[in-house]
DNA sequence: CAGTGAGCGAGCTTCCGCTTGACTT
């Protein structure tokens, strides 16, 4: 074999293949190939910070193969990614499968496209070392930095929680943000709006009055004043606008449109564009970079013409602006801008469609709009109503696709087009309202927006934000995603309607919010802990900083490990300081006094915050809900949890208590223990219901969770599809095979056939 | 499916970034 090429992704490797032809060989290195240990620090501190690489053991495979093919190829081509990580991977691949230097060659691709990829073989490089020694930068720093910092949290807070550059950043954002809303105190106002009528017009138009007003009494003497005005409008101004699309999906762009509108969790996007890239049907999805190939520009420019007509065309680079992008792959788009519409699940079509539209909106022409402002004047009173209108004048991009937003008003505002109206027009009033509401404190972050504000800092990767999020969650559960549920404040709302004014009593309810991500008590003592005594490192631009010191490195002006010592030597100083200063974090608050006199508590324990009620042998105690705060929990919210366990009444003469565990809310009776379903609130199921429950779980004992049993062969229906298992071991129905029809001949067949799945060993699942 | 801070005491936990399988509530 003449020439083995070496790429990061498996999914690239059959395009390349059939470009380069049948003298090369293109094979995937699946990523870095080489780390440090995952056990231990792998530095050596006393030496120059020498790094040890070690093969991870899922790896040894494809070295191995790698290295046997290197060994019988003519030259070697490291095709790995353009990016500080790329050209360690590269470096990596040399060093491990002892490349020697005249039969090695570095490439880059710039696109995956036959021209590009014949350009970069006529262009090889040598590995950039300076470029390798940044990356040796950025891992050493990032393990010194976990591994320094986790084990203090360890000692001095919980066992297994983890610090580290990015989550740590990340976590106290989550956390900044609830004490903004902590501190936040909803200032009321009075907003007025007015139902106007043209003349000669049919249908009403709506109009919010220019000024606020800050209490019912002055919004009280408002429509007081305003009945039996006369109105017209003051002024009419146009001004015409244009819209231009936005940018190809990066992916955190796709993130967060996946979020908007699709309402899709970060790990979710991530897996259905991961099917869609390995199925051919879109471009890489791990990027920072907006750029479209020149090849995607000319077939969106041929479709938009042909399906659209030549007015609605626009083509654009766009240029990536975020801190820190690396720019090695395109923007996230369809392979194939022809593929309207693809064949798959329905999460696999909703995401691809809204990749392609995406895409080529992105190469359409401005949308053009002319907005309409108009004035309506009252006789009675000095304050302006304000009408505003929308008309498309031409929809270009519009046409195919417009991006969502974060903010609560999510729906793209709609055309309203008004009449012809001109100064000094009369219009009539059809009812005056005024209505009370708050001043809104800033929202929490979900995933997706997290993401973003993670982007905007330049903090973690487009492959590890969805990592970062699940850290931060569902592995440290420094903060879980959840409702809010937010203040009620009663109000008087006033209407004013021919001629008469009338008040009427409402909720306003401030401060609600879905599906966010809310901090747990350990995350606040966490960030506490850190801000206070690791101030540096969780500044928010403690990334960008080293990113400028990583920068020096890559351009060869300073030594990696000479900048790692100027970091290291204070750093780990002040870590042995921190961890010998005797200071424990202790969290407790007292909440209140009960009805019935005793004291109550909530504290930070062994097992979490809690609450409790009164003191010694009599004391009472019950674990906070989820996304309750120490700091914020009322003494109503403790006496609540306090309510638990409950006994709800009697059956056949044995207590059914009603209780929550560690699975969440369930019922005691006897030695059976039955869980409550989603909805059921323990603190008033009835006696009733129990019976019914309890019956229930009884009776449907022996689930059929086998699709069939032979002897003890048995195809079970488990939580990633229909598996065969015999014994203790499980077997792989392979693919094609109809798994509700099996016989056992079938299985007897496979289990001959293949080797059984590995029960997950070393890593624990924790 | 439980409870609400330590010293006889083993050994473990942890980072970020690159990439897919393997996993079997």
């Amino acid at each position: 074999m003449k020439n083995l090429v070496i790429v990061e992704s498996p999914g690239k490797v059959k395009t390349i293949q059939q470009y380069l032809g049948k003298d090369y060989l293109v094979k995937a290195s699946i990523g870095h190939i080489r780390d440090l240990e995952e056990h231990k620090l792998s530095v050596d501190v006393q030496n120059g910070f020498q790094p040890e690489y070690v093969i991870p053991s899922n790896k040894k495979k494809v070295v191995a193969e790698l290295g046997k093919l290197a060994s019988e190829a003519q030259t070697v081509w490291l095709a790995s990614d353009e990016d500080r990580e790329g050209e360690a991977i590269s470096w990596h691949l040399r060093e491990t499968l002892q490349l020697p230097a005249d039969k090695t060659r570095r490439i880059v691709f710039h696109e995956i496209t036959k021209n590009a990829i014949l350009e970069a073989i006529e262009h090889p490089r040598d590995i950039n070392m300076n470029l390798v020694n940044a990356q040796q930068a950025r891992r050493v720093l990032d393990r010194l930095v976990g591994f320094e910092l986790s084990p203090i949290l360890w000692r001095k807070i919980q066992p297994k929680l983890s610090a580290g550059r990015v989550q740590s950043v990340a976590l106290r954002l989550i956390v900044d943000r609830e004490k903004e809303i902590m501190a936040f105190e909803p200032v009321p106002y009075y907003r007025v709006e007015a139902q106007f009528r043209p003349e000669g017009v049919a249908t009403p138009v709506k109009a919010a009055l220019d000024t606020r007003f800050a209490t019912e009494e002055e919004a009280r003497k408002f429509l007081q004043d305003s009945i039996g005005a006369t109105y017209r409008v003051a002024s009419v101004e146009k001004k015409e606008g244009v819209r231009v699309p936005a940018a190809p999906f990066t992916t955190s762009t796709l993130q967060q449109e996946a979020a908007r509108k699709l309402h899709f969790p970060v790990s979710t996007t991530m897996r259905v564009a991961q099917t869609l890239y390995e199925r051919g049907l879109i471009t890489y999805m791990r990027t920072d970079s907006t750029n479209l190939s020149s090849l995607a520009l000319a077939t969106a420019k041929q479709f938009i013409t042909e399906n659209y007509g030549a007015a609605y065309l626009h083509t654009r680079q766009y240029h990536t602006k975020s801190k820190g992008a690396q720019e090695a792959h395109e923007a996230i788009r369809p392979t194939y801008i022809t593929n309207v519409e693809i064949e798959g699940t329905a999460q696999e079509k909703k995401l691809y469609e809204l990749i392609w539209k995406r895409t080529v909106a992105s190469q359409m022409a401005e949308s053009r709009v002319m907005n309409t402002t108009l004035k309506v004047s009252s006789d009675k009173r000095p304050e302006l109503y304000g009408i505003q209108s929308v008309e498309i004048l031409f929809d270009g991009f519009m046409k195919v696709y417009l991006e969502g937003r974060d903010d609560e008003d999510n729906a793209p505002e709609e055309e309203v087009i008004l009449p012809g109206m001109k100064q000094g027009d009369l219009m009539t009033e059809e009812g005056v309202s005024a209505q009370c509401k708050f001043t809104a404190p800033p929202s929490r972050y979900s995933e997706a927006t997290l993401v973003k504000k993670l982007e905007e800092l330049g903090i973690g990767r487009p492959s590890t934000y969805a990592a970062t999020v699940d850290t931060l969650t569902r592995g440290r559960g420094y903060a879980v995603k959840g409702d809010k549920e937010g203040k009620t404040y009663k109000v008087t709302n006033l209407t004013l309607k021919n001629g008469v004014i009338k008040s009427s009593q409402k909720n306003e309810v401030v401060g609600a919010e879905k599906g966010k991500l809310l901090p747990q008590e350990i995350g606040f003592i966490v960030t506490k802990f850190l801000v206070d005594n690791f101030t540096d490192i969780l500044d928010y631009d403690f990334t960008a900083n080293v990113e400028t010191d990583f920068d020096e490195v890559a351009e060869g002006k300073k030594a990696w490990n000479q900048t790692i010592e100027e970091f290291y030597n204070p750093f780990h100083k002040h870590v042995d300081a921190v961890l010998h200063d005797g200071n424990y974090s202790k969290v407790t608050r007292e909440i209140g006094v009960a009805p019935d006199g005793e004291k109550v508590i909530a504290a930070f324990g062994k097992f979490g915050p809690y609450v409790q009620k009164g003191e010694g042998e009599n004391r009472q105690s019950a674990s906070l809900a989820k996304g309750q705060l120490i700091e914020t929990l009322t003494l109503e919210e403790a006496l609540k949890l306090l309510e638990l366990p409950r006994t709800v009444g009697q059956l056949n003469g044995v207590d059914v208590v009603a209780t929550r565990g560690r699975f969440g809310p369930y019922l005691k009776y006897g030695d059976k223990n039955v869980k409550l379903p989603r909805g059921k609130d323990p603190l008033r199921i009835s006696l009733e219901e129990c019976e019914t429950l309890i019956q229930e779980a009884s009776a449907e004992k022996p689930a059929q969770a086998y699709l069939a049993e032979f002897g003890d062969i048995k195809v079970i229906n488990g939580r990633y599809g229909p598996y065969i298992k015999q014994g203790a071991s499980n077997y792989k129905i392979p693919k094609g095979k109809d798994a509700t029809k099996l016989t056992e001949a079938d299985c007897q067949e496979i289990i001959a056939q293949s080797e059984p799945t590995k029960k997950s060993t070393g890593r624990r699942n924790k």
